[in-house]
DNA sequence: AAGGGCTGCAACCGCCCTCTA
DNA sequence: CTAGAGGGCGGTTGCAGCCCT
């Protein structure tokens, strides 16, 4: 026999989350750690399907997620990694660490997708030299033969693998002397979880000034979640949270995150935290190096870089 | 000022692979 | 071994806000 029903469909609420219904799901994660999704509507009263709650938690509650506009260096990444892997956004993802797949994925078929082809609409026009800087470092791209194209493809496959059994190696090292990172693992889960909770607590915060406005506006999420993506509007917020004090409404028990490292022992956040504290700045460098060469290396040193 | 079209993005849908009983 | 749920992921949709006429 298979497993029990994930959640009664009759039931599910849809639509945007409310910041009560974020507060109880990110209450939930901090004393049980992030995973058994289908325990969540019904441990937490939510009336959310397991799948709506952990959507919520990977896109929006997680700690560590970058809001707002993307940098010149993550467009040139996206762009890179889409024409390697392509829409596997999940893998792109991987490998900016503050960017959520979905995330990738809206700024990929909004902005990039409409740039790439304004690109190559200019250089079907041989006008490509007038475009701006930041899209003429995506139009460099196209310009490969496609015998250099596939060589680049192939050294970067053999780059990335190499960075992922360095990050494996390391994280090894790492498990090995449990004992003596046993505490480091707890401290850093024990960030994690304080930067949920500031994610969270800046949500409420703007959520409370959008309903203290003079004009009133909907309780769509996007709303009340915009006005901390890095907007000068959030800078209360932001500051509540560089101090480490949180700005809960008084009607929410502030104490509810109150950190307990003694509920992250064998969280499978601990894991994940420490996987990607030691993969992404090796995969970050090497792709720096890759993607900021303006010269271009010889076929020989691509094959040198990915083989040894 | 109004309203119609466009844009951006949060959230849902459905498929597929993995896992469990 | 098998059925079926869980979880991951890419595609798509719906809607609020913005822009343009």
């Amino acid at each position: 026999m298979g497993r029990p029903p994930c959640c009664d469909q009759a039931d599910v609420k849809k639509g945007p989350w409310t910041p009560e219904e974020d507060l109880m799901l990110g209450s939930y994660i901090q004393q049980h750690g992030p995973g058994n999704w289908k325990a969540v509507p019904a441990t937490t009263g939510l009336m959310r399907c397991s799948k709506s709650c952990r959507l919520r938690w990977t896109n929006y509650l997680r700690p560590g997620i970058k809001r707002g506009n993307f940098t010149e260096q993550e467009e040139r990444l996206i762009v890179h990694l889409q024409a390697l892997f392509g829409n596997r956004w999940a893998t792109i993802a991987s490998y900016l660490p503050e960017r959520t797949d979905n995330d990738v994925k809206n700024y990929w078929n909004t902005h990039l997708k409409k740039k790439l082809k304004k690109i190559q609409t200019l250089d079907r026009e041989g006008t490509a030299g007038a475009v701006t800087a930041a899209c003429s470092s995506l139009a460099s791209q196209p310009a490969l033969s496609k015998g250099r194209w596939e060589t680049r493809v192939r050294s970067d496959i053999h780059m990335a693998k190499r960075a992922l059994d360095e990050a494996l190696a390391l994280q090894d090292k790492t498990v090995g002397s449990a004992s003596a990172s046993a505490s480091a693992s707890v401290s850093a889960a024990t960030a994690t979880y304080a930067s949920s909770a500031e994610n969270i607590s800046r949500l409420l915060q703007g959520w409370m000034e959008n309903k203290t406005s003079s004009l009133p506006k909907t309780t769509r999420s996007s709303n009340y979640y915009s006005t901390f993506t890095g907007t000068a509007s959030s800078s209360a917020a932001a500051a509540a949270a560089a101090t480490g004090k949180n700005s809960l409404p008084s009607a929410m028990d502030s104490s509810s995150f109150n950190l307990d490292s003694r509920n992250l022992e064998g969280s499978s956040e601990t894991d994940h935290l420490s996987h990607g504290d030691v993969k992404f700045p090796i995969l970050n460098s090497l792709f720096e190096s890759w993607l900021f060469d303006e010269e271009e290396e010889s076929v020989e040193e691509i094959e040198s870089l990915a083989y040894v």
